[in-house]
DNA sequence: AGTCATGTTGACGA
DNA sequence: CTCGTCAACATGAC
């Protein structure tokens, strides 16, 4: 569910909500429900890997962190963390981060760093880079500030189509690998997307639990690098250490 | 059946 | 104040 552009699959799932009011909010998420009882929905936006909710004075922020699900005109019997009914149909959130923002979300959110959106800013997003030179690669790949909606999947196949080793040093990397990691970083998302939605993503995993590299049919390395200490799956072979 | 993971935040102590 | 570590959350795949 989590990485970006699971968030925007659920974001066109939920469109169809776009202009009915909230005839009841339920569920245990600890959040004022008066906020968004009987108000309209007006828009439905994500931000990496946040899923937001727009009223006309508050935004409702879901995050599913590692286990979170929704569900639209369905049910389940694990607790509703945050239960959405409109006149045309309801939205289940389970086990999701759930908050009320004052703001609106243009008010909020940088829409240039999330890799999903069409405002998506390659420059900035190299900026970022060259202002954190001492940062591994693996880590700056999961700065949901420089490329926000990029997760460990993401992270992994990304670094293994540009035959770098995760824990390369940013300032090390030769200006032109940066560009074409922040421009996989994009490509492989939408490819993302488009198998996640045909149900095929894990069919198309190079490296992200793999065994043997497809390149040179050697072992490929796991190892929980980087301050994240997120898994990395490498072949210290076919890519590059820069350091 | 137990382990692990597509994630983030906050508490705590050094 | 900043850094690292840990716990908490809570579910499904293998």
């Amino acid at each position: 569910m989590p990485e970006g552009p699971s968030i925007v699959i659920a974001k066109e799932e939920m469109t169809v909500f776009i202009g009915n009011k909230v005839v009841e909010a339920t569920g245990n998420a600890k959040i004022d429900m008066d906020r968004i009882q009987g108000k309209m929905l007006t828009d439905v936006k994500s931000w990496g890997k946040h899923l937001l909710l727009c009223f006309n004075d508050v935004t409702v922020r879901i995050h599913f962190l590692l286990f979170g699900s929704y569900l639209i005109n369905e049910t389940k019997s694990a607790a509703v963390r945050l239960g959405l009914l409109f006149r045309n149909g309801h939205i289940n959130f389970y086990a999701a981060s759930v908050k009320v923002l004052d703001d609106s979300a243009d008010a909020l959110y940088d829409w240039s760093a999330d890799v999903m959106s069409d405002k998506w800013n390659s420059t900035a997003a190299l900026r970022k880079l060259t202002d954190n030179k001492e940062e591994l690669i693996c880590d700056a790949l999961l700065d949901q500030d420089i490329f926000s909606g990029v997760g460990n999947i993401i992270k992994n196949e990304v670094l293994y189509r540009v035959n770098v080793h995760p824990k390369s040093l940013v300032g090390k990397m030769p200006l032109e690998k940066l560009k074409e990691t922040i421009k996989q970083a994009k490509i492989y998302s939408f490819d993302f997307l488009r198998w996640k939605k045909k149900n095929e993503l894990k069919k198309h995993w190079l490296v992200h639990t793999k065994k043997e590299c497809l390149q040179c049919g050697q072992p490929l390395i796991k190892e929980y690098t980087g301050k994240k200490k997120r898994r990395s799956f490498f072949c210290k072979t076919c890519q590059k250490l820069y350091k």
